[in-house]
DNA sequence: TCAAGATATGAATAACTGTTCATATATTAA
DNA sequence: TTAATATATGAACAGTTATTCATATCTTGA
């Protein structure tokens, strides 16, 4: 393999990549971000915590499965600071962590032309 | 299991989730478009590929990696429709596919407050 | 304290994914 | 056409992950 050395500019590009690159640990926390909301299960949760503040048992009525496979999917968007949660008497209230959040969600639907 | 009927908020915003909930396949395509860049391999090609066009061989000078594994990767975010490619003679050179892609990492970095 | 409901969690399994290795395809120069 | 370079790709392996099942923890009311 060889550079293809009439491209001056994309040698310049990598060299300006190479200099810029954030550090691995910064890459791994923004990649842990996109993966917590990767997987359907846990994106149609984002989706139905944009209507507001629910307990648990209202997030499995409104996405469906187990009561067991939403909590531990509510475990994790919760290590990933995605949602957030407060004790609220016998039941626990999750909601999104900030609006970061929907803009992020509301961007991408926006390149896929989505009707969000 | 049943419901915390003392939080009409929660069973109200419930029945709007349902009701709004995105179909399947649609959240499938969301899910993809993040799944796409929740690698940190391929999150370090779209870092590099923020300084502007380049070729394979130079990708892999600016993140790492063998040439076989970015070319896969390459194909997968060709696949999610992040990044466009062009045949530029004996080399083919990679792209981000619009600016939406800029716009979501650096809204992402915003939200874990990296320096982008 | 006891019972019941709401949520969390550990273990196990099945499915998925990233990398490597070897090789194939495509383009250019001679 | 042949040689050389650039890129792509199929198969296989290793590591990861989502779900299920069973059970544990926590809270409230009696």
């Amino acid at each position: 393999m060889r550079s293809c050395d009439h491209e001056a500019e994309h040698e310049l590009a990598a060299k300006r990549a190479m200099a810029n690159m954030p550090p691995a640990e910064e890459v791994s926390r923004v990649a842990e971000m996109f993966k917590a909301v990767s997987e359907p299960s846990r994106l149609k949760i984002l989706f139905a915590l944009r209507h507001g503040e629910m307990c648990v048992f209202h997030i499995v009525e409104a996405v469906g499965g187990t009561q067991s496979a939403v909590s531990h999917q509510l475990r994790l968007l919760k290590a990933a600071g995605i949602v957030k949660s407060r004790r609220d008497g016998q039941t626990i209230a999750y909601s999104l962590a900030d609006e970061h959040v929907v803009a992020v969600l509301e961007l991408t639907c926006a390149h896929l032309k989505c009707n969000l």
